[in-house]
DNA sequence: CGCTTTTGACCAGCGC
DNA sequence: GCGCTGGTCAAAAGCG
C-alpha cells in the first residue's frame, strides 16, 4: 500500500518557481490537503470505534452462545445417563446420516436483529458435548464447521467468500430443501482434503449455509480483499479471543487501523473520489481559475 | 487451449 | 433386495 504522503505527492505538482503568488497557492494546497487529512484521520477513527463496538457486539454474543452450548451440554449429559440407565435405549446403534441431522438440528441460525453481522462461523468439535450420543466410529471424522451468510435472496450465485480458493465439483437438490446444495473441494493444494457444502436455508433464503468438513493443511492464500464489500465478521474463537479484546495494546490498535486504511486504499472507488477530491479542491484554487 | 462449471450417471449407506 | 437419498465422478460445455 502507498503511504497517503505519498500518494498526496504524486497528485501535488511540485513547482521549482518560487514567485509569491506560487508560494501562496502552494500554502494553500497543503493546508487543503491537512484538512483533508484530518478529515480523513476522523473517518478512520470513527470506524475503527465501530468497528470496537461490533467486536464487543459479537463477543457478548459469543459468551451468551458459549453459555447455551455448555447449559446444552449438561442437558445432553444428563440425558445421556438416563439412556445408559435404561438398557433398550444404548442398544439401539446411532447411524451416519441420523447422526448428521442430528447435528444439524442442534445448531441454530445465528442472525443479529440488526442486520449488522452477516457472517457467522462457529465450529461443531469432533470432540463436542454431543458425542455422548455418537458412535465410537465417528472419532476418525474431520472436524465440521458451519457459516452462515446473509446475502441478497435474489442473488442466485452459491459463493461465500472465505478467502480460499475452492473448485466446484458438484450440485444436487436435497429432499428437505428446494435450492440446490453446492459441492466444492480446496483448490489451492491437492492434497488439502477441506471440503465445503453451500446450501441455502429452508427457512431464510436469504441465507447462505456453508458447511466445511476438515482442515486446511496451507496458509489462507488470499486476504478477505476478495469480499468487496461483504461484511464478514468471525466470531472468536477461545483461542482467538485475545486478539478482539478492547484493551489490546495500542500498537496492536495502531495495527487494525492501519489494516483498515490499507483496505481503503486498496479500493479503487475509495481511491479514485479521494484523488478526484484533492485534485478537485486544488482546481478551485488555482490562480487560473480566479 | 487450459481451466472451471455444469449436469447426468454412478455408488454407497440407510430404511423398509 | 429394492428404493430413496446424499455424495462423488467425469464428460461436455462454457469462458477468458
Amino acid at each position: 500500500m502507498p503511504p497517503l504522503s505519498a500518494l498526496i505527492s504524486l497528485l501535488v505538482p511540485r513547482s521549482s518557481s518560487s514567485s509569491p503568488l506560487r508560494e501562496s497557492h502552494k500554502e494553500e494546497t497543503k493546508s487543503l490537503i491537512k484538512e483533508e487529512v484530518g478529515a480523513l484521520r476522523a473517518e478512520l477513527n470513527r470506524v475503527s470505534k465501530e468497528n470496537e463496538k461490533l467486536t464487543e457486539m459479537l463477543q457478548t454474543m459469543y459468551v451468551n452462545y458459549r453459555s447455551l452450548q455448555s447449559k446444552m451440554a449438561e442437558l445432553m449429559t444428563e440425558s445421556s445417563e438416563k439412556r445408559s440407565v435404561s438398557p433398550s435405549a444404548s442398544a439401539s446403534p446411532v447411524k451416519k446420516r441420523k447422526s448428521e441431522s442430528l447435528e444439524t438440528n442442534s445448531n441454530i441460525v445465528a442472525d443479529n436483529p440488526n442486520g449488522m453481522i452477516n457472517f457467522i462461523r462457529y465450529h461443531t468439535e469432533t470432540t463436542s458435548s454431543c458425542d455422548s450420543l455418537k458412535p465410537i466410529k465417528d472419532d476418525s471424522r474431520p472436524k465440521i464447521s458451519k457459516v452462515y451468510v446473509r446475502t441478497d435472496a435474489s442473488d442466485s450465485s452459491l459463493i461465500v467468500k472465505d478467502g480460499y480458493q475452492w473448485r466446484k465439483y458438484g450440485q444436487k437438490v436435497t429432499r428437505d430443501n428446494p435450492c440446490p446444495r453446492a459441492y466444492f473441494r480446496c483448490a489451492f493444494a491437492p492434497a488439502c482434503q477441506v471440503k465445503k457444502k453451500v446450501q441455502r436455508s429452508a427457512e431464510d433464503q436469504s441465507i447462505l449455509v456453508a458447511t466445511y468438513e476438515g482442515d486446511h493443511t496451507h496458509g489462507q492464500p488470499s486476504r478477505p480483499e476478495k469480499n468487496n464489500g461483504t461484511a464478514a465478521i468471525v466470531p472468536p474463537t477461545p483461542t482467538k479471543k485475545k486478539a478482539c479484546r478492547s484493551d489490546e495494546s495500542p500498537e496492536i490498535q495502531w495495527r487494525l487501523v492501519e489494516q483498515m486504511a490499507s483496505s481503503l486504499t486498496k479500493d479503487p472507488t475509495f481511491t479514485a473520489a479521494l484523488a478526484s477530491a484533492i485534485s478537485d479542491k486544488m482546481l478551485d484554487h488555482s490562480p487560473s481559475r480566479s
